[in-house]
DNA sequence: AAGGGAGCCTGGCGGC
DNA sequence: TGCCGCCAGGCTCCCT
């Protein structure tokens, strides 16, 4: 499920239900995902306050007093959801998340607040997701966080940025927009997405666009407001549905039907008068999807 | 030393 | 219907 915009959806769902409540329990299922849970963690959560969520690339930071942060990253299949322990047993309650595997919950958040009891839930069948403690003060040192490229929505991505940082890469631009370190968040859907956007072909080396005479090319400029543009679009759009995943509030995102190649290959692509099937192909071990007649 | 490929896991789907 | 191989939104490690 989750890249940047899926990992935004879910914190503006959990944000409302969580700040402000008191973790009476964390309740670890398993003692690993991807790592062994922290040292510590459930000790270290059990009896503080959740201050604030916020997002770094796709890492969900759960805030608790004390100077600690929880780190949590969804992987491929990670998802949370909210369980209001009041309404549970209330007759026409919400049943929408029954019949989610249980089987894979995995790290339960028992929460206490003013208007009562409620379990935030995180399940992940393929456990390439984690869950990991830090210092709030030394978030920016963390080795998971320090060396993260710009936020695509932010004021530091920009065409210069990006073309002092294609400079030297040999890289297609397919796997240099997947590098973490140039960009924080983006992930295959989006880098498809926004390739396609700028009209560039996956496969054109990165340093091919660059300044000329101390300027942005056109095409560098086009990345560039299309990365910003299809991460803010699917973030307003509640990030994409794939498979089973579902929002904290049981609602769907609904940006895949915006994909205009992401999983289209062989349908016809979707610019006025183009006609051309959607190609696919494998760099670095993805699955790329283009318009071989849109994206030189 | 940058870049490609395997590996980590489970589940769903298409093909036979 | 059942089994098998392939594929999946991420990321790290190892090898070249």
């Amino acid at each position: 499920m989750p890249e940047l915009p899926e990992v935004e959806t879910v914190r503006r769902g959990l944000s409302p239900a969580m700040t402000g409540k008191v973790i009476d329990r964390l309740e670890l299922r398993r003692p690993d995902l991807r790592f062994p849970f922290s040292e510590g963690l459930a000790d270290m959560a059990k009896g503080k306050r959740i201050d604030a969520l916020s997002r770094r690339s796709k890492y969900l930071l759960i805030h608790l007093d004390g100077d600690i942060t929880l780190i949590s990253h969804l992987g491929m299949s990670g998802s949370y959801r909210i369980i209001d322990e009041a309404a549970e047993n209330t007759p026409g309650a919400f049943h929408h998340q029954r019949g989610k595997d249980e089987t894979h919950d995995h790290v339960i958040f028992h929460l206490r607040g003013p208007e009562g009891r409620l379990r935030v839930i995180y399940n992940d069948p393929r456990r390439f997701g984690f869950l990991l403690l830090a210092q709030t003060s030394q978030l920016g040192e963390h080795p998971l966080i320090r060396d993260l490229g710009p936020e695509p929505v932010g004021n530091s991505l920009n065409a210069e940025y990006l073309a002092s940082r294609f400079a030297t890469k040999s890289q297609p631009l397919k796997s240099a927009l997947l590098d973490q370190k140039l960009i924080a968040g983006l992930g295959n859907i989006y880098v498809c997405e926004a390739l396609y956007r700028a009209g560039l072909s996956p496969k054109r080396q990165a340093r091919t666009i660059v300044l000329k005479s101390g300027k942005p090319t056109k095409r560098l400029e086009d990345l560039t407001v299309a990365i910003r543009q299809v991460i803010a679009e699917a973030i307003e759009a509640g990030g994409s549905s794939l498979k089973d995943h579902i929002q904290t509030d049981g609602s769907m995102g609904y940006f895949q039907h915006n994909f205009a190649v992401y999983d289209r290959e062989n349908e016809i692509c979707r610019t006025e008068g183009c006609h051309t099937p959607i190609a696919r192909l494998v760099q670095a071990g993805r699955s790329t999807f283009y318009c071989p007649r849109c994206q030189k």
